[in-house]
DNA sequence: GATTTATTGTGACAATTTTCACAATATAAA
DNA sequence: TTTATATTGTGAAAATTGTCACAATAAATC
């Protein structure tokens, strides 16, 4: 499996690809995305050769060569479906995110525990976690979003790895333990910010 | 500088520390730290080894300890402010995020071009960008967290560059650029599942 | 008190990741 | 057509990161 390194790096190349596409260019030279992505052209060039995506000696990529190399990297032309649980302030900004789409990922459904927020007019449907393995099965739910409080994640967390669920996206404070075949993102909002803040006051 | 995962594996174990010491530990052995985040036992001990946590041999170490150090590490024992422009669906959600406070961080204001939303209620001040740079100095503002739609993240990122923040934490899918002394932390959604969805369907 | 056991702390080693340097080569200029 | 120039693609080297193995040693047991 490719470092996950990796894996980020093809996605920052993507975004900066997808903006230089944007303002009218069709190529690019390893220079030009090293400087746009803080990558050196090295890296950059050997991440390209890594996905098979071939330059012109003297003539650069072409952008949409590229942007099809890492499209097929991650295997995203089909709609990839998800469900999020927990519609609290982060759950609902989640469910009104429309950059997913960009991604080819779909929220499919969303869960939670307080009938009020069950009855509530979301774009999404909200479920109790009751129909979860219904909903993950008949829908074939790629991934789980989980945005409950600290306390319930980990029980959250058990039920979906219990339901098949292999990837996880945890937007709550608590390291979450899951079976080796399942992949957790644990991106607690705190601990970036606090990283941000100490490398912002130790620079120099 | 210290490499980026060092500082997240620091505050990986800090979560879980948190956690072991709510359930009534007092100590820990580098073997259960392993246990509980997934590295290694002994990557756990050269990590505490930097940060100059002493165990006793055969008697692990104190969570007290560790913790204190970590704290230290990232020098919050003072109230960390930050500001936080663009009050969308991300943006309120964060404004209302409770974890903060446990990173001894605080959100003095926010921004948003919206008037509308400048008078709504808010437990935080919301004002316009022209105000960006009084506020920034007299609360003497740490970092910035970007929640604004992706066309207009770069501009709101040259402003706060401009007015002096040194941390950015980014919400918007766009490669900032900035300069070299200004840290810039890309949260993107998007990307981030991306990456759960393809770890989950490849495992195996 | 002697012996066993369990754990830390770390130097040496291994693996991984990135950079360096340059041959190959396509384009542009002369 | 020849020469100069700029860029890719990639082995080799360097740097970084993580693992292994074990001496040191404190606690527990006999």
């Amino acid at each position: 499996m490719a470092s996950t390194e990796f894996t980020k790096r093809l996605l920052t190349y993507r975004l900066s690809l997808l903006h230089l596409q944007e303002i009218g260019l069709n190529d690019v030279y390893s220079h030009l995305i090293a400087g746009e992505t803080g990558f050196s052209a090295a890296l950059v060039r050997k991440d390209f050769s890594k996905i098979n995506v071939k330059g012109k000696r003297r003539g650069g990529y072409e952008i949409d060569d590229i942007l099809e190399a890492i499209k097929n990297y991650f295997g995203n032309d089909k709609i990839n479906k998800v469900i999020l649980v927990g519609m609290g302030n982060i759950g609902s900004a989640i469910a009104q995110y429309k950059d997913f789409e960009n991604q080819n990922i779909r929220i499919a459904a969303a869960f939670d525990i307080d009938p009020a927020r069950q009855r509530k007019k979301f774009s999404i449907p909200v479920y109790t976690m009751e129909r979860c393995q219904e909903i993950i099965t008949t829908y074939e739910i790629d991934a789980g979003i989980i945005a409950v409080p600290a306390l319930s994640a980990q029980t959250v967390c058990d039920r979906l790895v219990q339901c098949g669920i292999k990837g996880i996206l945890n937007f709550a404070p608590v390291n979450l333990k899951v079976p080796d075949d399942v992949y957790v993102s644990n991106l607690s909002l705190g601990d970036e910010l606090r990283r941000v803040i100490y490398h912002a006051t130790q620079n120099q």
